[in-house]
DNA sequence: TAATTTTTACTGCTATAACAGTAATTGATG
DNA sequence: CATCAATTACTGTTATAGCAGTAAAAATTA
């Protein structure tokens, strides 16, 4: 749940991807501050913005509680 | 992935849990005004408020990729 | 229907995320 | 090693999320 690394986990997708920090928050909109922030695991940055950088690297968010399962 | 209504989905766990948006919002250490937010979709709410609600819900996010599968 | 609770909505104020710019490290590549 | 690219780090500024407070609108209950 919460000690899963999502900064590394982003970063190696980015990474495959081929691409740099700056080019990774050019093509999300988002700043280079934001993407480093991200991937050093920063975790008040803005939904939006995280949301913008997963859609980038094809990166799908699931939401599971034991109720809906 | 992203038409999913992250909204509804907490306004009905949060029922479940016989929880009010002020409850929650305090368990969860934030303001009710965020939960309100949260709640209707709003995608500008930092990342730690979130993970703060779901984490009250017993609800865990998974990031999937067509990679890691 | 009246009373109570909950949710939605709006308002200043404050704290800070996000930004561009710069610079210093670190990492590749020749 | 030297050069260039990429990452990490720090800065001042700006935009805005988050907050408590209040109030109005829905929903719930008696």
């Amino acid at each position: 749940m919460d000690d899963f690394d999502l900064g590394t986990f982003i970063k190696d997708h980015r990474k495959k991807a081929g691409l740099t920090q700056l080019e990774l928050a050019d093509l999300a909109g988002v700043g280079k501050t934001t993407v480093f922030d991200i991937e050093k695991n920063k975790e008040t940055v803005r939904l939006n913005n995280l949301l913008a950088v997963l859609r980038v690297l094809n990166i799908k968010l699931e939401f599971k509680s034991p109720l809906n399962k």
